[in-house]
DNA sequence: TCGTTGTATCGACATTTAACGATATAATAT
DNA sequence: ATATTATATCGTTAAATGTCGATACAACGA
């Protein structure tokens, strides 16, 4: 169980249903800033920023800011790394 | 995300640490009863019963009463097919 | 039948989390 | 400098979750 923790907020992330809506709104569109997430999920400004940036605490997302506006993207390579970790670890566990 | 709540489950199962731990018990031994899981991760009896609920609710764990004890086990097929649910998901809204 | 043992369920309590509105900060334009 | 817009942070509140001890239920043995 070392090294365990990237997987452990990774997971923690994905667990939220509105975090899930959150990154599934990237099957569409590759950029977003905090108000279209807001718009798009139905959620308040403040409520958007605080889950984008749990999802970027835990290397789902990027973020770059373009003037005033902050665009979020998913980490793919992370994305992809940490699956493969924990695909390793449940493999361990239960193989 | 039509039909995603074995995942969803699935996720919210393995999102609290208590729980990796109980899962992970099963690196060394393929089946283990309440009482062992309580002692061995230190917890309560009946937190031990119910955190086994919510992962066998979730799919990941099989269980299967022998007198009055009632032995857990990881369930491999499933878990290995959540996994891939959940690696087709990510694949699509991060590709 | 009674007692014992293992598990599940219940009620209570503490902790964590999500959500909001208000406010602070940053970038830009007038 | 001031106003405007986008985002982040803060304080609060409500809901969800984890944990426990007590108790109920089930299986077995004496």
């Amino acid at each position: 169980m070392v090294q365990f923790s990237e997987v452990q907020s990774f997971l923690k992330a994905l667990a939220s249903e509105k975090r899930q809506e959150i990154m599934f709104l990237f099957s569409d569109r590759k950029e977003l800033t905090v108000n279209e997430v807001a718009q798009l999920v139905e959620i308040g400004q403040s409520t958007a920023s605080e889950q984008l940036a749990i999802l970027k605490r835990a290397g789902m997302l990027y973020s770059r800011k373009e003037g005033k506006e902050v665009y979020y993207s998913p980490n793919r390579e992370q994305i992809l790394a940490t699956m493969q970790q924990l695909n390793t670890y449940l493999l361990n566990c239960c193989k």
